[in-house]
RNA sequence: GGGCGCAUAACUCAGCGGAAGAGUAUCACCUUCACACGGUGGGAGUCGCAGGUUCAAAUCCUGCUGUGCCCA
C-alpha cells in the first residue's frame, strides 16, 4: 500500500476552496443560458436580495445556502437552472447608516451636502457592501449567475420601475392622499407600519380641564378628557361623547354578567370587582354622561384652554362611556382613532396639522411655535396647571412606537402621500395588459389571494398560507412614498392651481413631443379624487371640472432633459419623494430578466445579454415565471405578497409556483440573531474557522421545517482568547460591551466601538460540520490508497461475482438516494442530509470499509477486484449525493477519483453519465437491479449478532485484539445465514471460530446473549459470578417485556379492536420475550 | 388584544396514534497500518402541567403555564 501523498490526514477547507470556486468560475458553471429544454425541465431561484446596509449574518447564510442546496440539487437533475443573484438599495436603512456615520465622523447632516451630494455618498456606501456581500456569498459556495446579478436602482431595474410606476398611475391604481403616517422626525420620513416597533415607556396620564362655553343651569362647567401626549392638545378640534351612553354601559355590563357565568374561580373576584365599578359608574357619571351627550346634540361647544378655540361637542361612539370621564379629546392629524372620528364628522369638525417636519411644534400653536415637543409638553403642562385646569397626573406604563431606522419615537403626522390602491376597483383591474395572459380581476390584492387560493403559489410550510391570506384579506393601500433621496424618485411634476387658472395648452408641445410617454392627471387636493386628463387636453366629459384646489400632476415615463426643463419653466415641480424600496424588489423576479423588453434591455459591463445570440427565447420568455422563492417568514407579507401582485399586474403570471419557508436563526437565548444586536455571526468568521461545507453541513441538518434554529453563541474574548457564553457573559459600559470571564478583559461585540477591542463570534456547533468533513475526507482517502492503479477495466466485470457486502452496500446506496431525494423534493434538507450522511457513516464507514480491508489486501484476487469496482462506484455515488451540500470538498474528492478511476461504471446500472466537473454531473438515480429486501434483513441479523459479540466483550473487558470463538444456536431454522456470511461476524467482531449449533449447550466460561432468535456463546470470556449477575439484570428486562405485552394482549378490547397486523405483532413479540426468558433462566440455573 | 409557532436525554433537535430516537456532551475501554475532528460499548428522559377522546396518546382535542415571532 502507498501512501497518497496528495491527501493529508485532515482535509484543509482553506486551501481547496478558493481554487474550487475559480475551476467553477472558469468552466461558467453558474452561468444559465435560455435553450431548447422544455418549461418542466426549468429551475429558477430569484434571490430574496440582500440589503446594501451591512454584510450578512448567519440567517443570510441559511437563506443562501438553502437557495443553493436546491439549485445545485436541480442542476444536476439536468434542468436549465438560474439562480439571479442581486442586491436591494433599501432606501431608507441605508440613507439612514450613511447619514449616521455622517453625522458621527464629520459632524455634517444631509442636508449640508444636499441632494446629490448625499446621493453620491450612498452610492460609495453601496459599492462597498454590494462587494463585501458578493464576497461572503462567493465563500459560502453560492452558485448565483454572477453574470446576470442585478441592483434595484440600476437601469434594467429601474426602467421597470418606471414603467410599472406610469402604468399604475395611467390606470389610478397609483393616487395620492392625506394620510396620517408615522413620521420620523429625526429621519424626517415616514416610515412604514412594519419599519415602527413599539416600547414599553413610563409615561403620564394627564387629565385636561376643557371649560363649556355658556353653560346652562344645571350644566357641567368643565368637560374633563385625558391623554398621554398633552401637547397634542394644541390640535384638538373636538371633544367626543357617546351618543347613547346608557346603552353601551349596559351592554358592558351584561358582558361581563356573562363571562361571570362562566368563569374560573380563581377570576371570579376580579369580574365582580368589574362589575361594581361599572354599575357605580352608572349611578353617578351617567347623569353627566347623557347630558353632555345632549349638548353635543345642541351643537355646544367648549373652550380649549391655552389657545382659546372653541371646538365642538360632537358624537362619537370612540368616546367609551366606561372608561376615564367618558369623553374623549379628538385631534385628528394626530392619533389614528380620532383621524378615523374625523372621516366620520369630516363635515362638523376641522383638521389641524401642529407639527413641522422636524418635529417642532408650527405655527399653529401660536406661543409654542418652533418649540421641540417634549419642550411644549412640559409648558403645555405647566400652563394648564397654571390655570387650575389640570387635573389628575397618574403614572402609567405608555406603548411608543419608535422607529426602527432612527430609534426615535414617531409622531403620528398627517402629511400628502402617494398609494397603491390594493383594495377592489370599480371596473376591475387588467392584469398582464398587452401579454397573451391578460386577465381581469376585481383588485390587485385580490388576484393575489387567488393565485395562493388556488394553489397556482404553494407556500411550504403551508401553515404560512395563514399568514399570507389573513395579511392580503385587509386590503389596505399601500403607501408607496418615501421623504428620503436615496431611491427611485418619483416621477410625477406637478404644479398646484385653481383648475380655472390652469392653461392646459402650454402643454401641448410637450405631449406633441412624448405622446404616450406621458400622462396627466388632476388631483383635487384634500380629497382622494383623481381625474384623467385625455389627449385632447381636458378633463373627459362626463367630469365636473373641480372647484377646490387642483394639482396638476404629469407622470413621465422617461426623463427627457429638454422636456423636463421646459416643465420646469413652466412652473411644474418633481416631487422630491423616492418610492418605497419594495416597490422595486416587488418587481425583482421580472425585472432582472429585462421586462418590459429584455431585447432593448440596457447592458452593463460583463453583463450576459437578454436576449439569445442565436435568436432563442429571450430570458423572461425563458426564465419567467421562476420556481422557488426562499426566504424567512417575516418576509411573506412585505415582500413575497407584492412580487405576486407585481408579477401578475406587469406579466400576468405568477412569480414562482413555490414558496420555502426556511427558519430563522436564533442564539443560545431564543433571541432572533441580528448584527444590530450584537448577537451576530458572521458567516465568513465560521468559514474560516471550520469551513464552508461544514456550516453547510450544519445549516442543512438544521434545517426541519418546525422550528427556529437555536445557535449558542460563543464570545472569543480578544485579549486572551478565552471562549465566553455569550448568553451568560458580563456586560460592561453597554450591553455591546462584555467582561471576558477569563482575563476580566473588555470587548466589543457589535464590532464598532473606535476604542475597544472587537471579539468574534462562533458556535460549537460547527464542529459537527468539520468533524463531517474529516470523515469524508478520510474515507476518500481510505479508497483512493486502495484504488490507486489497481483497479481492473469495467469491460470484464460481472455482479455475478458480488460478495454480500458489496450487494448490501449497492442496496444501502438505493434506499439512501431515494431517501435524500424525497427530503429534498419535501423541502427538509434535514432528513435529506441525515439519509446521506447515515449512508455514509453508518453504512459505508462503520461496516462496507471494514469488511472489504480484507479483501483489498488480496492484491489482484478477484474478490479484490470486485471490491474496488463497487468501492469506486459508492465513493462517486456517495460524492454526487453530497455536493448540493457539500460543494468544495466533494468537488475536490470527486477530481482526484476522477483521475484515479475514469470509469465506474459498474456494468448494470443505466450508463453511469459522467462530468469531468460534480458541479454537473449527474445527480444518482436509484436502480431497481440494486434492490434486495431480503439481502437487507439477513444482513442487520447479522449486524445484531456482531453488536451482541462486542457487547459482552465490552462487558467482560476482554481486549478487542484478543480473538474469541462463537457458537450460535438459533431456536428456529438452520441458521443457515450464519454459516454461510459468517466471515461478516468474524471480521467485525474479531471471531476466531464461528460455529452454528441448534443443538449447542453452554459451556464453562461462555458468556450467554440472547438476541431476537439467537442465543449466542461467546467462549472463554467471564467471570461466572459477573456473568451471573449481568443475566439477573438483562432476565429482569426482559420479564418486564414479557408482562407487558401480557397485559396488552390480555386486553380482550384491544384484540378485538385493534387492527389485525398490529395483534399479530404483538403475538410474535410476546412469543420471541417468552423464547428468550426460557433461555435466560436455564443459562442462569446452569450457571448456579 | 388577535394570529402563528415552540416546550422530548445536560445541550441542539427529530419523531406527530401502535415497543422513547439522533448528533453533541458525559463515562469506560481502545493509539489495530483511512480517520482520536477516530473506533467499540455504556449511562442518561413520569416526551411542560391538568383534563378529555381512543383498545392504545410524546403524537389528536380542551384548558393552563412558560417562551418566541407576526399583526393591531
Amino acid at each position: 500500500m502507498t501512501d497518497d501523498k496528495s491527501l493529508s490526514k485532515t482535509y484543509d477547507p482553506a486551501a481547496v476552496e478558493q481554487l474550487i470556486y475559480e475551476t467553477w468560475m472558469e468552466a461558467d458553471a453558474f452561468h444559465a443560458v435560455p435553450d431548447d429544454r422544455p418549461p418542466e425541465e426549468r429551475y429558477v431561484i430569484m434571490m430574496p436580495l440582500p440589503n446594501v446596509t451591512g454584510a450578512l449574518h448567519m440567517g443570510h447564510a441559511m437563506d443562501n445556502v438553502m437557495q443553493d442546496l436546491l439549485v445545485r440539487w436541480h442542476r444536476m437533475l439536468g434542468d436549465n437552472t438560474l439562480w439571479m443573484p442581486g442586491t436591494d438599495h433599501a432606501g431608507i436603512a441605508t440613507q439612514a447608516v450613511v447619514e449616521k456615520r455622517l453625522k458621527e465622523l464629520e459632524g455634517k447632516t444631509r442636508y449640508d451636502l444636499g441632494r446629490e451630494g448625499l446621493v453620491e455618498r450612498i452610492w460609495q456606501w453601496k459599492d462597498q457592501y454590494q462587494a463585501r456581500i458578493i464576497m461572503q456569498q462567493k465563500r459560502m459556495g453560492c452558485s448565483c449567475d454572477w453574470k446576470r446579478q442585478r441592483f434595484t436602482m440600476d437601469a434594467v431595474c429601474a426602467r421597470a420601475v418606471r414603467q410599472t410606476f406610469f402604468r399604475m398611475f395611467e390606470e389610478g391604481l397609483i393616487f395620492r392622499g392625506k394620510r396620517l403616517v408615522n413620521w420620523d422626525v429625526f429621519l424626517q420620513t415616514s416610515v412604514s407600519d412594519d419599519e415602527v416597533y413599539h416600547e414599553t415607556v413610563k409615561g403620564s396620564f394627564w387629565h385636561l380641564r376643557y371649560p363649556v362655553i355658556h353653560p346652562k343651569a344645571g350644566e357641567p362647567q368643565v368637560v374633563t378628557v385625558a391623554t398621554t401626549r398633552p401637547e397634542t392638545m394644541l390640535g384638538d378640534t373636538a371633544v367626543a361623547v357617546h351618543p347613547d351612553p346608557a346603552a353601551a354601559l349596559e351592554v358592558k355590563i351584561a358582558g361581563v354578567k356573562a363571562m361571570l357565568s362562566q368563569a374560573l374561580p380563581k377570576d371570579i373576584e376580579a369580574l365582580e370587582a368589574e362589575r361594581e365599578a361599572l354599575e357605580a359608574r352608572q349611578r353617578e357619571q351617567l347623569p353627566e354622561l347623557v347630558m353632555l351627550r345632549d349638548m353635543a346634540r345642541d351643537g355646544r361647544h367648549l373652550r380649549l384652554p391655552l389657545l382659546d378655540r372653541p371646538i365642538p361637542l360632537i358624537l362619537d361612539e370612540w368616546a367609551k362611556p366606561e372608561l376615564g370621564s367618558g369623553c374623549v379629546k379628538i385631534t385628528p392629524a394626530h392619533d389614528p382613532n380620532d383621524y378615523e372620528v374625523w372621516k366620520r364628522h369630516k363635515d362638523e369638525i376641522d383638521i389641524l396639522n401642529i407639527l413641522e417636519r422636524d418635529g417642532t411644534l408650527n405655527e399653529t400653536t401660536g406661543a409654542y411655535a418652533g418649540m421641540e415637543r417634549y419642550a411644549a409638553r412640559k409648558k403645555v403642562v405647566a400652563d394648564l396647571d397654571a390655570l387650575t385646569l389640570l387635573g389628575e397626573v397618574e403614572d402609567r406604563d405608555v406603548e411608543v412606537g419608535h422607529s426602527d431606522r432612527s430609534k426615535t419615537p414617531v409622531e403620528p403626522y398627517l402629511s400628502d402621500q402617494w398609494f397603491v390602491r390594493m383594495g377592489d376597483v370599480e371596473g376591475g383591474v387588467r392584469m398582464g395588459r398587452g401579454t397573451d395572459k391578460e386577465f381581469s380581476t376585481p383588485g390587485l390584492v385580490q388576484a393575489a389571494m387567488d393565485a395562493v387560493e388556488d394553489g397556482r403559489v404553494k407556500i411550504h410550510p403551508e401553515r404560512y398560507t395563514k399568514t399570507y391570506l389573513n395579511w392580503l384579506a385587509e386590503k389596505r393601500d399601500w403607501p408607496v412614498s418615501r421623504q428620503l433621496w436615496w431611491g427611485h424618485q418619483i416621477p410625477v411634476w406637478s404644479k398646484k392651481a385653481l383648475w380655472c387658472d390652469l392653461d392646459l395648452s402650454e402643454l401641448a408641445p410637450i405631449f406633441a413631443a412624448l405622446g404616450e410617454r406621458a400622462l396627466v392627471r388632476v388631483h383635487v387636493l384634500d380629497s382622494a379624487t383623481s381625474l384623467k386628463i385625455e389627449g385632447s387636453m381636458t378633463l373627459s366629459a362626463a367630469e365636473p371640472a373641480p372647484e377646490e384646489p387642483c394639482a396638476l400632476d404629469i407622470c413621465l415615463l422617461e426623463d427627457d432633459e429638454a422636456l423636463v426643463r421646459q416643465l420646469e419653466q413652466l412652473g411644474y415641480v418633481r416631487d422630491p419623494d423616492v418610492l418605497d424600496t419594495w416597490f422595486s424588489s416587488a418587481l425583482w423576479p421580472h425585472s432582472t430578466l429585462g421586462w418590459p423588453d429584455p431585447a432593448s434591455a440596457p447592458l452593463d459591463d460583463g453583463q450576459a445579454p437578454f436576449v439569445n445570440r442565436d435568436g432563442g427565447d429571450d430570458t423572461l420568455a425563458y426564465y419567467y415565471p421562476g420556481s422557488c422563492l426562499v426566504t424567512a417568514r417575516d418576509i411573506i407579507t412585505l415582500w413575497v405578497a407584492r412580487m405576486v401582485i407585481s408579477g401578475l399586474y406587469n406579466v400576468g403570471d405568477i412569480p414562482f409556483s413555490d414558496v420555502f419557508i426556511h427558519a430563522n436563526i436564533l442564539d443560545g437565548k431564543g433571541e432572533r440573531m441580528s448584527k444590530s444586536k450584537g448577537n451576530g455571526i458572521d458567516p465568513v468568521d465560521i468559514i474560516e474557522q471550520y469551513g464552508t461545507d461544514a456550516m453547510r453541513y450544519v445549516l442543512c441538518e438544521m434545517q426541519t421545517g418546525s422550528q427556529d434554529i437555536r445557535l449558542p453563541v460563543i464570545a472569543v474574548c480578544p485579549h486572551c482568547q478565552v471562549e465566553n457564553d455569550l448568553a451568560h457573559t458580563k456586560t460592561g459600559k453597554s450591553i455591546f460591551i462584555r467582561v471576558c470571564k477569563g482575563c476580566k478583559g473588555e470587548f466589543d461585540v457589535l464590532g464598532t466601538m473606535p476604542d475597544v477591542p472587537a471579539g468574534k463570534l462562533s458556535s460549537k456547533r460547527f464542529e459537527v460540520g468539520r468533524a463531517f468533513c474529516t470523515k469524508l475526507w478520510n474515507s476518500a482517502r481510505f479508497a483512493f490508497i486502495n484504488l490507486e492503479g489497481a483497479v481492473a477495466p469495467s469491460a470484464g466485470f460481472s455482479t455475478e461475482k458480488l460478495a454480500l457486502e458489496d450487494r448490501w452496500i449497492l442496496d444501502q446506496l438505493n434506499e439512501a438516494s431515494a431517501a435524500v431525494h424525497k427530503g429534498l423534493c419535501d423541502y427538509n434538507p434535514a432528513t435529506a442530509i441525515m439519509a446521506a450522511r447515515e449512508f455514509f457513516w453508518g453504512s459505508l464507514c462503520d461496516w462496507y470499509l471494514e469488511l472489504i480491508k480484507p479483501r483489498l489486501a488480496q492484491g489482484d484476487a478477484e474478490t479484490a477486484q470486485a471490491a474496488r469496482r463497487v468501492l469506486s462506484f459508492i465513493l462517486d455515488q456517495i460524492l454526487r449525493l453530497f455536493q448540493p451540500f457539500m460543494p468544495f470538498i466533494t468537488e475536490h474528492l470527486w477530481k482526484r477519483l476522477d483521475e484515479l478511476v475514469p470509469d465506474r461504471s459498474l456494468g448494470v446500472e443505466a450508463k453511469l453519465e459522467t462530468s469531468h466537473l460534480l458541479v454537473n454531473a449527474q445527480w444518482p438515480q436509484p436502480n431497481g437491479a440494486f434492490s434486495d429486501p431480503e439481502l437487507r434483513a439477513t444482513f442487520a441479523q447479522l449486524q445484531g449478532l456482531t453488536r451482541a459479540i462486542r457487547d459482552v466483550r465490552a462487558a467482560a473487558g476482554v481486549s478487542p485484539k484478543e480473538r474469541l470463538d462463537v457458537t450460535v444456536k438459533p431456536r428456529a431454522g438452520d441458521g443457515g445465514a450464519f454459516s454461510r456470511y459468517g466471515h461478516v461476524v468474524q471480521s467485525m467482531a474479531n471471531v476466531g471460530q464461528l460455529k452454528v449449533d441448534a443443538k449447542a449447550e453452554r459451556q464453562d466460561g461462555a458468556a450467554v446473549k440472547v438476541v431476537g432468535d439467537l442465543e449466542i456463546f461467546v467462549h472463554g470470556v467471564i467471570d461466572e459470578a459477573a456473568e451471573s449477575e449481568r443475566l439477573e439484570k438483562e432476565l429482569a428486562r426482559v420479564k418486564k417485556e414479557v408482562f407487558a405485552c401480557e397485559k396488552k394482549l390480555g386486553n380482550a378490547k384491544f384484540v378485538d379492536r385493534a387492527p389485525e397486523a398490529v395483534v399479530a405483532e404483538q403475538r410474535e413479540r410476546l412469543a420471541r420475550y417468552q423464547g428468550n426468558l426460557e433461555a435466560l433462566e436455564r443459562t442462569l440455573g446452569e450457571l448456579k
